[in-house]
This record gives structure tokens, C-alpha cells and sequence, in this order.
DNA sequence: GCCTGTCTATGACAGTCGTCATACTAGAAC
DNA sequence: GTTCTAGTATGACGACTGTCATAGACAGGC
């Protein structure tokens, strides 16, 4: 998570991840940006001469390789796994973040993009989908490894998705982590049911 | 959902509330909310004199009740009312406005509120939390009265707007209803369960 | 030496933002 | 009539924004 000699360009992709998930992409100056990074402004145009579309959509990619990165890591930690513990470590995450630094952090560089961009920039919106896609794609092959039938798989981590940015965002809302903790509670038992159809 | 006579202050919190859902908060100018309610620029500092932080908050408070009032007529207009209707008609409202206007109109306002104003403006983060707890509230009340142990109703109400929220911005990003109707077909049968402990 | 390409530095551009100051109209109160 | 108030109109202010033009630094190749 720290800087650790990344060069600027992609110092700058994650700084803007990192400040739009905070304050969104509309507030997301560039000055911002390259200020965060402590990276030359100079360099802006060189690295994105796409602009800020370009830094944009690159944080929204790099937003999505590192949640599906996410995945697999807490795949990989995981003695005995099963899909209500796939979903609580990925919702311990946030519970985790916010209870120990706060909510000043911020929210989904995704969702940011999706909420600020889905009208107004194609390619941003592209790439928000790219990003879910490429998330989902590793949460739904885990549950199939799990027992869960193929044709349910998919759909069952669209919903654990689906619920755990609602989640996020209710949360932000009330600087309490109450609502992930809830969704984590609701939706293990039917997760887990689903992984053994015949009990 | 039309004009109707309404007085200019009500038609710009009403077109405030179209355009963030839209474009975001950031990116939604006063200049834009005025000529979109066809009212008068000089009113603006006249009704809200606290700025756009204000008009924002009232945009969200507006759609807090909005979604409440949905969901009473929802249940009004339903003869054998179950959890799993419900939740169907609250993601039905979506599926059908996407599917028959497109994706132009945007998502939520309140989730935009949240994502772009929590870390910058306590008062319009408390408007959003507000929002929230309104919109659960009569979800979880209806939830209790189906039969819904008193205990989960509100859990179970949390669980729903969440994974409706996640889906509607999963859905914008890709335009394309499928994240709705998945968690509607998903989270359907966990609902009803719920509202029938024994069987 | 010189040349070339990558990277950096800096300032200016035109545009937009939210805010504010000022002045005008309409109507009711009395 | 006058006075007061709600509402409207208009223009300007300073502070941004993203973008761009220009120039400099500094390497490696030859």
C-alpha cells in the first residue's frame, strides 16, 4: 500500500484512485493529483496525453486489478473455504479500514467513477464495467470451486458484489460500519446454502 | 413526476435531485439546476441562502422521501404482499425506467451525494444517512408485518436497499439490467424465507 | 562534439464555478 | 399615498479547472 519506488506514472494512477474514491472525480483536480504523488506536473501531459479521462480510467483499472488481486489473496489465506467467508473477508476489509483510519479514506474508486462519469464519459463508463467484471470473475470461480452450481455462481457473486458496495455506501453515509457488518450476517447462510444444494 | 404547477423553489430542488443522479454533485453547476427547473437565477440565493451545499441537502432529503413514498404505494398496490414482492418492486422501478427511458437519467442521487460529498460536507453526508434510514425504515416495517422476526426486519431491510444500490451501479457502468433482476432472482427466495422461520 | 528521445518545469490560456452586490418589480399593509 | 417584504434580474468577482505551448534538463547513441 506504500509508494516503495513505483515510478511517477504509477504514482499518479494510484494517487487519483486513491483521492477519487476520497472526494470523487468531478473534485479530483489534477494539481491535486500530481501534488499527492509528488510527482512532477510537468510530466502530466507526457504520461496521460489523453488527459484526465486517460488518469481516470487507468485508476478505475488499476481499482479493479487490485480488488480481483484482493480475491485470490484471501483465497489463498483461507484453510477451510467456503462462500460466507469468502464474503465476510471481503467485507472485513472495509469493516477493518474504517474501524481502525476512518471513513476519511473514502469509498470504491469504481463506484466513484460510476456515480461521476456513467453519463458523461464512455470510455470511464467502460472501464467501471471492465472493473466489476474483472472482480466478479474471480468471486464467482471461487464459489464454483466451492460446490455452488455453475449457472448460480456467477449471479450469486453479482449480488455479493452488489451488496457490498451498497454496503459501502450506506456506511460512508453514516460513518458507522453497521450496514457491512449486517449484509456479512444476512447473506452468509444463504451464500453457504447455496454451496451445498442437497443438505 | 411532472411539473405540475409546482412553485419555482420546488422545481429546482426537484431538478437538483435529476441532475445530480445524472452528473454527480460536483458536476451539476447552479447554473445548470436554474435552467433546467426554467426558473429564475436571481431566486436561487433567495431560496437557499446557504449556498449549494443547501440546495444539495434538500435535493437528498427529497429523495429520501420519494423513495419512502414508493415503497408505501408499492405495498398498497400489492394484495398478497411478501418480502420477495417487495424487493421486486423496488428493482422493477429501475429495470423498467432503464429499460424504457435508457440509462440516460442516471442512478441515485442519495448514493451520488454520499460518494461525492461525504468526506467534504458533513451536513450533506448527515442528509444522505437520513435518507438512508428513511428509505429502511418503511422497508423494515413492511418486512415486520409479513412476518419477518422483529429482530431481522431491519437487517434484512439494510441487506435489500444495499444490494439494490450496489446493483444500480453496476448496472449504470454497464448498461445493461442484469445485475438487477440477478439480485432480485437471488435474493428473493432468502426474503421469503426469513418471513416464515418454521415450515 | 552533436543529436535524439524521454522526462521535467513553468506560465498562460479560455472557460466555468459558486458567490455576492446591486437594483428592479409586484403586491399587500396600513 | 408610503412602506415593507418577497421575489426577480443582471453583472461582476476571485478562485478555481483542464489544457496547452514553450523551454529546459539529462541521459544514451554515435
Amino acid at each position: 500500500m506504500t509508494d516503495k519506488e513505483r515510478g511517477p506514472r504509477e504514482r499518479m494512477v494510484f494517487s487519483a484512485a486513491q483521492l477519487i474514491r476520497r472526494d470523487g472525480v468531478a473534485a479530483t483536480g489534477m494539481r491535486d493529483v500530481v501534488a499527492h504523488a509528488r510527482a512532477p506536473r510537468g510530466s502530466l501531459r507526457h504520461y496521460f496525453p489523453g488527459g484526465k479521462e486517460q488518469l481516470v480510467n487507468e485508476a478505475v483499472d488499476w481499482a479493479g486489478r487490485y480488488a480481483a488481486g484482493r480475491v485470490a489473496r484471501f483465497l489463498a489465506g483461507m484453510p477451510e473455504p467456503s462462500p460466507s467467508r469468502l464474503f465476510a473477508a471481503m467485507a472485513a476489509q472495509w469493516i477493518d479500514e474504517y474501524g481502525s483510519a476512518g471513513f476519511e479514506a473514502g469509498g470504491c474508486p469504481v463506484a466513484a467513477a460510476t456515480v461521476d462519469c456513467s453519463e458523461a464519459a464512455e470510455s470511464t463508463r467502460e472501464a467501471a464495467a471492465a472493473a466489476f467484471a474483472r472482480w466478479t470473475a474471480p468471486v464467482a470461480r471461487a464459489l464454483a470451486d466451492m460446490g455452488v452450481p455453475a449457472a448460480r455462481a456467477e449471479p450469486l457473486a453479482t449480488l455479493m458484489i452488489s451488496a457490498l458496495e451498497g454496503a459501502i455506501l450506506i456506511a460512508r453515509a453514516e460513518r458507522d460500519v453497521r450496514a457491512l457488518t449486517t449484509v456479512t450476517r444476512e447473506l452468509g447462510p444463504l451464500l453457504d446454502a447455496a454451496a451445498t444444494p442437497r443438505s
